[in-house]
DNA sequence: CAAATATAATAGTATTACTATCATAACTGC
DNA sequence: GCAGTTATGATAGTAATACTATTATATTTG
């Protein structure tokens, strides 16, 4: 995909900091090396205190920005959904064709990140790979209806809606575009982390034109699309 | 569905446990209340400090069956995937039909527990809420290879190969089986997990009816058998 | 009945996930 | 260029977690 705009922003529900982030260059070292820990680390084994040593500065300092590391994930997350959303935005613009459109997005949705891209301080590739292996970590908790109530997953639902126009778009008697949309996202992270370390159930090998096929397939024929 | 077997024993990879659970009262009590506990705790909240307190026994106690929370939710997820199996086993018997296995496979798959079955101290109503919500977190985890490797995921992959089996039969020649198949049972709980906590992105309500809709429709038509 | 095994009772340890306090540095308004 | 505010650093402390270890007492088995 063609490089993203320097001075975008990526725009995160304000209750997922205590201060934001992007407010300052401590905050910007705190979001790069949290990527960095995570992906290195899992999210399990990675502490504020572990990240405070990896920016040179006290743990009590992490705290000032993010009231917890689930919090944390939350936002890092959310920023995913976010430029994904915009990727997913750029990648059917001026596209005439629903169909294209839908394609177009699968592609989006399913492309490996191989670079880093724009956002200076952010490694999209890194923050995809926590993505796929930890966000279904950041909702399935106890405290889901609260948090959801709370709007802490606005941005994972603007991209859904996004999904369901180009969806309807395509098919507007299709009674589960949602679904189908939702399904899509997460299933290409699951298949995606299946074929790299439990082979055993999927088809799926390591490049992403599998699971496009399959995506391309499923959503296609569903929608009375025959691919 | 129809009661189960009495004196059914679901087989788990004997790598999960310490000391087998099933081979001795207390084991089972250990099984029966970590169940209750996960369902009402949730897994991050949940002990084997209060396990302990559960069951009248010291925490120690309960090291002696199982090396972890981690390998406990392993075992009881495998436990799971081989009740379903044999309820899909069950669901497609003496059928002849294809078509008519796979939609049985898909009901078994989608059903809702309602209430307590045979099993002895498996409460399985709530272990399906388990699986719903929390197995996931058993395999994305840093140790998904070596623990695939060493057998840990040997119940969803028999699970797996069993509805690839009745997909292939349906349409040899389709080449993603086991990717829809896994597909199909994860995204069934995400699905039900959306509905019940985040209804913004699924446009699945609580019955059970609108899952298997949905998926009866992506499978059929993906496999050119237009539902 | 002796020996092995299972469980209970209790203690201890490193780490985690915070919270609190105080000092100092840096920026802001006037 | 100084006063006041705000951000950060340095350090300490605490309850809970995830274990490990030890010893005593039941219970089962040969």
């Amino acid at each position: 995909m063609q490089r993203l705009l320097g001075n975008l922003r990526i725009q995160i529900p304000e209750q997922l900091y205590v201060k934001d982030p992007d407010s300052s260059d401590l905050g910007k070292k705190i979001v790069e090396h949290s990527i960095l820990l995570i992906e290195e680390l899992g999210f399990e084994s990675f502490t504020f205190k572990k990240l405070g040593i990896a920016i040179g500065s006290p743990e009590s300092t992490v705290y000032r920005y993010f009231e917890n590391k689930h919090k944390l994930l939350l936002y890092l997350t959310s920023w995913y959904w976010g430029w994904l959303e915009y990727k997913v935005a750029f990648a059917t613009a001026n596209i005439k064709s629903c169909e294209q459109q839908l394609e177009n997005s699968i592609r989006a949705i399913c492309e490996t990140v191989e670079e880093d891209q724009d956002f200076s301080h952010i490694n999209e590739e890194k923050l995809q790979k926590i993505v796929i292996s930890e966000s279904s970590k950041a909702f399935l908790t106890k405290e889901i209806d609260s948090e959801n109530k709370n709007g802490y997953f606005q941005s994972y639902k603007n991209l859904v809606e996004r999904l369901e126009g180009i969806i309807s778009g395509l098919n507007p008697q299709y009674p589960f575009p949602k679904t189908l949309a939702s399904t899509l996202l997460e299933s290409n992270h699951l298949q995606k982390f299946f074929g790299a370390h439990i082979p055993g159930i999927t088809d799926i090998a390591h490049s992403d034109e599998d699971v496009i096929a399959f995506f391309k397939s499923m959503t296609f024929s569903t929608l009375n699309y025959g691919s």
